[in-house]
DNA sequence: TCTGTTTTTTAGCTTGATCTAAATATTTTT
DNA sequence: AAAAATATTTAGATCAAGCTAAAAAACAGA
């Protein structure tokens, strides 16, 4: 009797939020992630971590074992793609229809992403078009958590003459988002490389065939870049 | 330094539907709103009830005399017309945009109401090109929380021969709505009292000068006419 | 007006999500 | 490999929002 909803496990707000930061950083990295790294993504404590962690392994959303961190679950991944799905999408609706910039989304997003209505997802994808991109670039999950992907380079991997396309930003926090804006780079701008500065890194760039542009190493390593 | 943040209080999810609940039951009859009241319009026990009437008395958002009930203060009267804002600007998003029907819209809207960002409403009111009324056709209160009245009537107030618009309905439940629906009854729809039968209040309606419609004094007292 | 009924409040518990301080595990350094 | 440093967990509080049971106030009927 103790475990009679298994099979539709409900989580709760502050739950879709650890469970989403465990999947971003569990990304890249295969190991398990660590009780500190949830807490500086999440601004709490350890002690809270490991709280949540214990309820978050009871419904099966994530393995624990205690001091050695936690990997997230086939169940687990389901659930944190659902919520980024929603994030996205809700991004997608306030820059494309509302107006907002790229660097006033994310918040926003932040607590649409929560609202529990399937058919309202269902609906707003299909006023948007079924977009497969967010204004970021990143990719939007599909309702059964599968994702488009397209092979990525940093902006600073390129060499001298190559070309692209800026597809996305590593590094979404408002001030990047608005630095690039300032200087008017932006998703789906083809660019060229112009100059490589070996000593610090730092290149020339050629955006949209009218604007040369000087970026240093630390930005262009931010930059994603569809060739 | 008891109350250091009176002049910008922030409600919790929990307290704003509170107050929404006691906006809604003060309206009408202008006298204080009892403890059991708001226990049956939010389904919460009246010991509940008790202790969030003395938080939202701290907040200063309902005046609360211990046995005697509540009234919303001026304060409190802005802040609910603000939630009742939001909730009322969704359904039209949600009915209009996403295609929802208006029997589908409530739940969603009560969790979409509770989203905190001025911009993000400022953004949606334009984009939905400032609605004055919602699907039921109750009024949207603006950004100063004042409204747009229409004079109204119950459809069983209605003289035979009298001509009139439905702008609203009382009962939002889902089956109201339905019905509605069915019956091909909807807000904006032109009606002409046919027939009045004196023994039960029912009556017989053209509605858009095609269709004849028989209704039990219940339905014809739950639909608000414009003359 | 008194007494029984209804309504409201108080007292004390529970649960979820946080915290601090203390205890315990693990890792790193010498 | 033991000591020191770091990371993690446990124990015990707090706060918000709910509950039940019991006490108190207000109301209503005889």
């Amino acid at each position: 009797m103790k475990n009679k909803k298994d099979l539709m496990t409900i989580l709760s707000y502050a739950e879709e939020n650890y469970l989403k930061a465990i999947y971003h950083l569990s990304e890249g990295g295969n190991k398990g992630v660590s009780t500190n790294d949830i807490s500086n993504e999440m601004k709490t404590k350890p002690a809270s971590v490991s709280d949540m962690l214990r309820k978050l392994a009871e419904k099966a959303v994530i393995d624990y074992r205690k001091y050695y961190g936690v990997t997230i679950t086939e169940a687990g991944k389901k659930m944190a793609l659902q919520v980024i799905r929603k994030h996205r999408l809700w991004e997608v609706f306030l820059v494309e229809k509302l107006k907002f910039s790229w660097d006033e989304v994310h918040e926003v997003a932040e607590e649409l992403e929560h609202v529990k209505s399937p058919l309202l997802m269902q609906r707003l994808d299909e006023y948007l078009n079924y977009p497969k991109f967010d204004p970021h670039g990143d990719p939007i999950p599909d309702e059964y958590g599968d994702l488009k992907s397209r092979p990525r380079l940093l902006l600073n991997e390129l060499d001298i003459h190559d070309t692209g396309q800026i597809v996305a930003v590593k590094d979404s926090s408002a001030a990047f988002l608005r630095y690039l804006d300032k200087v008017g780079a932006y998703i789906g701008a083809r660019i060229k490389v112009l100059e490589k500065v070996e000593f610090d890194g730092s290149l020339e760039i050629l955006v949209d065939n009218r604007k040369n542009l000087f970026v240093s190493r630390e930005v262009a390593s931010n930059i994603l870049i569809l060739q």
